[in-house]
DNA sequence: GTCACTTGGTTTATAGTGCAAACTAATTTG
DNA sequence: CAAATTAGTTTGCACTATAAACCAAGTGAC
């Protein structure tokens, strides 16, 4: 790979599906039909009010859909993966693997597996 | 792997290392002994401003080592990526190795070959 | 019944960040 | 000498991530 297609890749990694919580959601969402919102809540580790702003905009730019009912006397929110958020995690992790991928001189660099 | 190994390391992503326009910085850097800022400028294509602050940010967190000098009667900078960036980058890079590898159910999902 | 506490979230306030425009300082060109 | 270029740095603004504060309803203790 040249070191300009790697530039490319790099800077045009999708700023919304990079942020690391965001990241996370989408990740959890691509293994499972449906998440429900505590769950993600203790998985990640992130605050309720936290996770519910990286839901707000992953919904907004339609990656996931957000359903809400009630199961018995309490609200439930679930959340699921889009096809529109299946592409773009795949097309992010994609320009990943070009970060990821070997290194033209990794001269004194990390072993290859830990 | 498991989802709170990759939840765990999602979510211990490098920040500094993280945003894209650095982690280019780094990825460029791990490749050339030294580099010039005006090469970085004109390959990232970033403004002079921006790659200035995060050049600034990189050296403060000791991941980088900028030197100034003179090549003939105009200013020179250099970068060359330090040890610890070098290490921060491995850490980052295996990290990221998670968030790529194959989701656990990826139906519908992008074909692995563009 | 009512007072406190828990559940399941959303809204708001703030601190921090990325970015380019504006600036600095020297050199070269016309 | 004046204007433009080079090689950056500083500054200010817009945006963002985050947790604190808030809200509404359910549950328990008494």
């Amino acid at each position: 790979m040249t070191l300009e297609a790697r530039v490319g890749d790099v800077l045009a990694l999708d700023r919304l599906v990079h942020e690391p919580a965001r990241l996370l959601i989408l990740t959890v969402l691509a293994s499972a039909k449906q998440v429900e919102f505590t769950f993600l809540e203790k998985i990640s580790g992130l605050s309720k009010g936290n996770l519910s702003s990286h839901m707000s905009k992953l919904e907004a730019a339609g990656l996931i859909e957000v359903t809400k009912r009630f199961r018995g006397k309490r609200p439930l929110t679930e959340l699921s993966i889009s096809a529109a958020g299946r592409h773009a995690l795949a097309e992010y992790r994609r320009r990943l693997a070009s970060v990821v991928g070997d290194l033209p001189d990794d001269t004194a660099a990390a072993p290859k597996r830990r």
